[in-house]
DNA sequence: CTGAAAGCGCTTACAG
DNA sequence: CTGAAAGCGCTTACAG
């Protein structure tokens, strides 16, 4: 058996309650019985039973990252600093990878209302009930539930725009948007709204796909897009996956990167992970994780937070721009 | 409030053993009582507050993780097997990057002893005290702690043995082997046990840096490699991050690969993250992940588990090769 | 400053 | 088949 508070009680000989005390450092105990009892923990070798304690404080510490799937640069990132902050808290984190599955997320609402973790940060797409999530501590990136959920983001907008007026100013003359769509309100659909309104002001057509895809029909969709829109001399690329199957199919098919074909991803780069070297819309994925951490946090604990925090992209040359 | 299985009995006009019983889905309870308990769950909203459940059965079903950093393909991939293997067994794991620090380790020690989790999958490669470990469900990748510590691995020796004969059977005079050195026992030494065994069989001198390195020291030991063993014409490298930063390095110098300078690494390949397209060593990370699941799991419930379990790896043949 | 007791929300012998 | 009670290992008013 492990050694509970009791025995260490008695074999100091003072009451359960007063160990509790000096286990949690209060200062409403005297020199010397402090001192016997930190003696009989130590013969002991005591160490406090976490799950009494959680259950007397009906708190876990505990909060779960809903990612769609962490072996991806993007999400394994963010899980690293999610970890981190979430650490300077005092919390652990749990993983989950939903792969695409609608039930992992309401497994984690299950864990929640279970009073198995204390909240969730959620950077998925898929669906889910509104109901349970408004009573539940959740928050989460780019994704726009409704009032009750705070999110953050990158400004989206802005850096799409951005980032088609460059190939633009550099030549581009017939430029094109790949994307995947989300299944839910999404902050990243201001991507698409970005560059309708360029091909507006600059009255040039449209030549988008940007669909609801699953994992692994990356291929199929680029390849019908490098078809559908062969003469296209620019294309945005929204996303880590897709910008590095898309170079690799307009390698294959002989475009010259960049002089006949310029391209720009959101997230596309890593230069950790891989060895390409793309100009790139850079979302500030630290800063993100922290943030949404620390938004948790506030909301676990019912204290206000902002609704929406935008943060900063950065613009990054490769070298699949001109 | 939140309601209990007491507000439940009282509800339903039974004793609160009984709605236990029904909860855990126990045969002994007569049709009348469980429909009034179900129904009586269902109009107050009734979940189980797991806390408590874990308290009176003493297990968290939470397992924890510590790799190295899991912003890195190998253990990205890892992560994500060992956290759907867990999950088939009911157990959430808790994700931690031991960022190579030791407390790191100790945390986790402590989780343990704390009853946070019920046991942990080591897959770092620093210090700690065999003490304690000794007395914790622990289990590891490639690592070897002692009797008490089960762990799965890979063929090193074999593998290893295999890439290099690969590279001279094609041509290569002058074989160098650079890896990252573990601070501690792990099979990962068996990779330098064969180079020396293969380069004494032919006759051919040592070219070899297998040194302990801090994350980020990649680049200068590789620069430190390729000037003084200048002459190469096959290079063993040990690890995906350190291959990265080696083929790199190696096109910058002007060598042509494979022509000039054929690479075998281990750990090379991870299509979904990089355009790259090494020959490789390529390791079975999902059946590695899953199994150290399964012998944790055996380790938590006090099962007999073998002590080494040995995977084999497959040889990839890429680009990097005559 | 300290002890005895109640209680967190469950499960599980023990009777009946 | 079912209820009353003890207990998992803690914390925290309440007295003193």
């Amino acid at each position: 058996m492990e050694t509970t508070i009791k025995d260490v009680a008695k074999y100091a000989g003072v009451g359960v309650g007063t160990v509790s005390r000096v286990i949690n450092n209060e200062k409403a105990v005297g020199e010397k019985t402090r001192k016997k009892v930190l003696e009989a923990m130590k013969a002991l070798n005591y160490s406090r039973n976490n799950m009494a304690f959680k259950l007397r404080k009906n708190e876990t510490r505990i909060i779960a990252l809903l990612v769609p799937i962490i072996n991806h640069p993007f999400f394994a990132k963010l899980a690293y600093y999610v970890e981190d902050e979430a650490g300077k808290f005092g919390y652990s984190v749990i993983l989950v990878s939903s792969q695409q599955r609608v039930e992992k997320e309401t497994e984690i609402i299950t864990k929640i209302m279970h009073r198995e973790v204390d909240g969730a940060v959620f950077v998925t797409h898929y669906m889910h009930e509104e109901e349970d999530l408004n009573k539940c501590p959740i928050v989460s990136i780019d994704r726009t539930f409704g009032d009750n959920i705070p999110y953050v983001t990158s400004d989206n907008y802005d850096a799409t725009k951005k980032a088609l007026k460059y190939m633009i100013e550099r030549g581009a003359k017939r430029v094109g948007f790949i994307g995947s769509k989300p299944l839910v309100n999404s902050e990243v659909l201001e991507r698409e709204r970005a560059y309708l309104d360029v091909m507006a002001e600059y009255n040039m057509p449209i030549c988008m796909v940007n669909e609801v895809m699953q994992h692994g029909d990356e291929k199929v969709v680029v390849a019908d897009f490098l078809e559908k829109y062969a003469d296209v001399d620019g294309v945005f690329v929204s996303g880590y996956t897709l910008s590095q199957v898309f170079y690799e199919a307009a390698i294959k098919l002989g475009r010259k990167i960049p002089d006949d074909l310029q391209i720009v991803s959101y997230d596309g780069i890593f230069k950790q992970w891989s060895m390409s070297n793309m100009t790139s819309v850079e979302q500030p994925i630290e800063e993100m994780a922290r943030e949404v951490v620390r938004l948790l946090i506030k909301k676990i604990h019912n204290e206000e937070t902002s609704q929406r925090t935008v943060l900063n992209t950065q613009f990054v040359l490769g070298a699949t721009t001109k």
